[in-house]
DNA sequence: GTCATACATCCATATTTATCTATCTAAGCG
DNA sequence: CGCTTAGATAGATAAATATGGATGTATGAC
């Protein structure tokens, strides 16, 4: 994950004729458009989306062990796919004895919420 | 992209003692599941999240070479992510003489953007 | 026809990612 | 103390991805 937008600057413009429209930037704001970017690719596997889905109606309530046990996936990979969600501030977890409980994060979807509507 | 979901057969439960509550399943459908996180995944980058930002607003007037214009990246990569988007389902393009106008597919991102909600 | 332009595709490379096995850590139990 | 169990981490590997240079493919101008 590149922390560089890559975008050009807002000068340089091609001095050919016009094509299109001209001078046509996102309306998004270019760190808005990184933060709004990591939590779709989080987001963006077919897993992280169920763990996701489960945990928003069971937040607290279901253990790591139960959510291996929703998939044909080993374990580390569960777990794995359960630190790729951390790391991008959509859940977060609370240890009760031996037990990890997973919650999703309130407003941690607002903001790609907000944009795509 | 792996298409096999991995989902265990609902029938598998562990015979332990509960740590947390029991037969919790996800709420969204396999195969929704693989088409929403696909969207995701293709929005899942910064260049493209503005990109489809960009052709929300302007829709069928703006080409190509004006999107390359926006990013310091070279036309082929620019190229690239258009693809990604276009094989997500996400974008569409209509050629007019030498240039190519993208446009966002209506409701390519209804499904996306209902489950958040 | 030749030439230039806009865009896509091909190819190579460096980086990232998904998955597993093995191992580690911390907690509870005897 | 040792043993077990839940979960995280480490390491390895195969697959996917991002990027750019070179090339291909139309289209339009001449």
């Amino acid at each position: 994950m590149t922390v560089d937008l890559e975008l050009a600057p807002k000068v340089k413009r091609p001095p050919e004729e016009s094509c299109c429209e001209p001078l046509v930037f996102p309306d998004i704001a270019p760190d808005e458009a990184l933060r709004t970017a990591r939590v779709a690719k989080a987001l963006g596997d077919p897993v992280r989306l169920q763990l996701v889905d489960v945990l928003r109606e069971h937040a607290g309530k279901v253990c790591v062990c139960e959510l291996v046990a929703l998939f044909d996936l080993s374990q580390p990979t569960v777990s794995h796919h359960l630190k790729v969600l951390r790391e991008a501030g959509i859940v977060g977890s609370d240890r009760v004895g031996l037990w990890a409980y997973y919650h999703v994060i309130p407003g941690a979807l607002e903001e790609l919420s907000q944009w795509l509507s």
